[in-house]
Order: structure tokens, then sequence, then C-alpha cells
RNA sequence: GGCGACAUGGCCAAGUGGUAAGGCAGGAGCCUGCAAAGCUUUUAUCCCCAGUUCGAAUCUGGGUGUCGCCUCCA
């Protein structure tokens, strides 16, 4: 399986430090707010990375952290009223909804920032008895220049970082690069060496990493915009704290923009994932996410949606016969396709492709078909369950039939049964206004030889 | 300014040296009482210029355009 590693710029065979075994860490959420459709483009691409490492039979271990403590956490509670505890909670808990919405899977370890502090404390102490960091006045900074292969992973020459590098009033750094391990903070602080203070955002994904899955982990992944000055400084800590290799493989998905424009908090082009699930559902979302390959950026516009919700569709809805749990699916020939589309860097446009040729397929009553066509999908996330309408929704769709049409239907079979007579008497005009009828509720009736059946839209 | 990425049919998107996967939309046909779904079929020479090569969308150089990072950001 090859990767591509962004610290080397190029695809590298994949080799986990132990064998079979995978540790993948990936950022998760500064919980403050509603995420945004970037948000679930990066949670689904490595959601299908740690669904295709297991498929592959990896061992793996997925540890995606909680940032809890934040300054934008602070200010909300602030201008809430409300302590930075029940701030992060309410927003952990509609983050939680959103991923399970989007049918991503729970993480192994989903540690928050403010459950790992004295694991952050330590490394910080580490990092000034070692000389990588110094105390000023309460703050703690990272002393850049002790650590030679800072800016390799960004491949920000040193000098042009510095000229670029921002003064901030009032701190004694004794480099405009060096960057913050921990921060004075009187107001909501925790006890520190240093005094009260909060730890700086770059130190938790070190501590938390290194508390979760060890000092090297085989693949760090999360947006490209994290790489600076967020995964260079964790390099340089966890490194220097830990005395060797941070990280094996680096892995960063490319943005979703709107307009051409990246879309993001600070530019207010956003989209939730819950309102996008107002109009368009999971399979829908992720299928316009993995038609692209993760690097590239993927333009949103409804136009988009409602093509990969038609595409999706069509592979949702092939034709099912039962999952045949007999058959080896690993010496089809659409297995092997799939297999090598994903091992190259998860080339998940072109497995979809093999997913839809066994759509066809199935459609055309291949046998075995569709129990390939099944796994794999599912293997990327996708759910072929159609939702279940509840009694009261059924009651409602046919109390609305009936008020249309004088009828007085008590079930859905009854219904099918009276249109089934209609039709054998070719009584078109019912047989059609029922239909019409059923498809403004969102019902569809599918006629054919064996009968009639109905689903939603 | 520094660093990096991208440019393929109406739209989206694979393909990194041997004559362009797939999806959406559109056309035609089959099926159907009519539909829906499905099936069959149909539409490109790859931003421009120069070069390397028997041969390039694919490599090299130069343009043009778009985007991202360099500050919190997935």
């Amino acid at each position: 399986m090859k990767l591509f590693n962004s610290y080397s710029n190029q695809l590298e065979e994949f080799k986990p430090i132990e064998e079979n075994k995978v540790k993948m860490y990936v950022c998760g959420p500064t919980v403050y707010d509603n995420a945004h459709l970037g948000h679930a483009r990066c949670y689904i691409t490595w959601d299908v990375l740690y669904r295709y490492l297991k498929f592959k039979g990896y061992d793996v271990t997925y540890c995606r952290n909680v940032t809890d403590v934040d300054d934008k956490i602070l200010k909300k509670s602030e201008s809430e009223n409300k302590t930075p505890e029940e701030v992060s909670t309410y927003w952990y808990n509609q983050f939680t909804e959103s991923m399970k919405a989007l049918n991503n899977l729970q993480p192994d370890k989903e540690p928050f920032a403010t459950k790992t502090l004295g694991e952050m404390i330590g490394m910080v102490k580490e990092l000034i008895n070692k000389g990588f960091a110094y105390e000023t006045n309460g703050d703690v900074y990272f002393r850049v220049s002790k650590f030679s292969d800072y800016g390799k992973l960004s491949k920000q020459p040193i000098d042009s970082l510095m000229s670029g590098a921002r003064i901030e009033v009032g701190v004694q750094k004794e480099n405009p690069l060096d960057f913050a391990l921990w921060k004075k903070d009187e107001k909501f602080g925790y006890k520190s060496p240093w005094g009260t203070g909060r730890p700086g955002w770059h130190i938790e994904c070190s501590a938390m990493s290194k508390k979760h899955l060890g000092k090297t982990i085989d693949i760090h992944a999360g947006g490209a915009d994290l790489i600076f000055p967020h995964h260079e400084n964790e390099i340089a800590q966890s490194e220097c704290a830990n005395g060797c290799k941070f990280v094996n493989y680096w892995m960063h998905n490319g943005f979703v923009t709107i307009n051409k424009e990246k879309m993001s908090k600070s530019l207010g082009n956003f989209l939730t994932i819950n309102d996008l699930l107002k109009t368009y559902d999971s399979n829908t979302i992720r299928f316009f996410i993995l038609t692209n390959h993760y690097r590239m950026p993927v333009e949103f516009s409804d136009e988009a949606l409602q093509s990969a919700a038609a595409g999706v569709k069509r592979m949702l809805n092939a034709k099912q016969t039962k999952i045949d749990e007999s058959l080896d699916i690993t010496k089809t020939d659409e297995y092997k396709q799939f297999v090598e589309a994903m091992d190259d860097d998860l080339n998940t446009s072109k497995a979809l492709a093999v997913l839809f040729d066994l759509t066809n397929k199935a459609n055309k009553d291949v046998e075995g078909a569709f129990t390939i066509l099944y796994k794999l999908a599912t293997t990327l996330g996708f759910t072929f369950e159609k939702a279940q309408l509840s009694e009261e929704e059924i009651s409602n769709i046919l109390a609305t039939v009936n008020a249309k049409l004088g009828k007085s239907y008590s079930s859905m079979e009854e219904l099918i049964e009276d249109r089934k007579q209609a039709r054998a008497e070719k009584n078109w005009d019912l047989a059609d206004k029922i239909r019409v009828v059923l498809d403004e509720v969102g019902i569809i009736l599918k006629d054919s030889k064996e009968g009639t059946t109905w689903e939603t839209k």
C-alpha cells in the first residue's frame, strides 16, 4: 500500500512500525461551534483510511483528540455566561452527533485536552530541562533555533519564516519564531510549575499522541491548513522531548472550496453539516467527498451535490440479492481492482468506478456481484439500509392519500392491492392518481412483473 | 515576496510515456398500460508555446490562469 507522505512529499510504501498494527492520530475539533463541510471532508477522509486499514487486516488504533481548552471556547463561555466546560461539552456532543450522522466510525481513543494536562506539563518540563524551551514571565516558549529540522514538513526556509513572523506585543521571546508551550492565564488557567496558565495548542496533540499511541506513531493526519504551524510545531516538541522520530507518515487532506475560496470559519462561507443533512443524506455527502482524491481541493455547489445524490442513489439502488457469506470476494477481479485503487494512496475515485461496475453487474443478475458491491461499498462507509418509516409516518401518508382520493386505506398493502385491482380493470386514472399523490409525499411506486413495491425517495 | 498545488468532454473526475475509467446531465432504443427503476447505445485528443522521444494528457523548459500555506483554521 502506498501513501503520500507530506513530509517527504512523495508516495511511500506503507510499513507499520509493528507488523500488522497501525497507530494513527488525527487532529480533532476544537469544540466551540458547529462543524461544517470542511470538517466533514477531513473526518470522512480519515474515517475511510481507518476503515480501509482494518479491511486490510491491520489492528488499528485510531486516536482523535478533542481540544477543549481554547481562546474561542473561553470567549464563548463569557459571552454566553456559561462555564468553559459547559460550552465544550455542548459542542462536543454536537460534533459527535454530526460524526454519527455522517456514518463516521468512533475512534478508538478520543482524549480531551483538559484530561491530559499532567502529560502536557510533563512534556514542557522535559523540554525546559533539555534546553529546548524557556520560561519567561509565566509563559513558556519553544526555542526554535535549537531544532535544526524546523520547517522540514512545511518546506519553509527558516529565514523566510523569520522575516514573516509576527511580533506580538508584550511577550518576551528570544526569537520571533518561538511558539508558546504554556500561556499565563490567571483567570481560566490551571496550576503549573510556571504559575497559573493554559497549554499551547500544539503541545496538546504531542502529549495526547504520546499518551495514547506512544512516542513514535505510524500515521498522523489532518487538514492541510494544519501543516504550518501546528504540525511543524508538534514535530519540534515531540522529537525534542522524546529524542526520537515522532511520525512516520504525515497525511493531509485538501480543502472544500466554495466560489473558489476555501470554506472556513474565518471567512464565514461555510455550510454546516447539520444544514447539509437537511437536504442531502450522509451517503450523498460521502460520495461527493470520495469522488475526488483526498489531497485535491473540492469545490462545493448544489449542482455537484445533486449530481452526487443521483450517482450514489444509482449505486445503492443496485438490485439486491442475499449476501453470500460463503463467497470469497478476495478472489474476484473487482476486489483486486478495488484494492489496487485504494492501495494507491486511497484512489477513491477509481474505487468508486469499480463499485459502479459491480452495480451494473448486480442489475444484470451477475452472480455474487451484489455481495461484492455490498462488502466493498460498506468498507468505504456507505450504507444500503433504507430509512424505515415509522407507523406514524405511514399513517400520515395514508391519511393524505385518503383525503385526496376519497379513499379509506388503512395500510400500504391495502392501497397497493386496490391499485392492482384498478390496473386489472384498466382503471389507469385511479392507478396513476395514487402514484402521483404518493410521489408528492415522497413515496415512489414501482411496478414490475413480480408486483408493485414502494419506497421512500 | 517565499513555499506548494492544480488546469482532461456540458458539469464532476480517473489516468503520469504507447493512441483517453467512471459518475451526473443530454440524445436514441428496449422494457412499461403510462411511468419510475433497469438494460443497450451515443458525445473529448487532454490551457498555450517550444523541446525530448519511434511515440506525451503523461517527461523538460517557458508562458497564461486558478487555488492554498506563510496568523486561528479541517
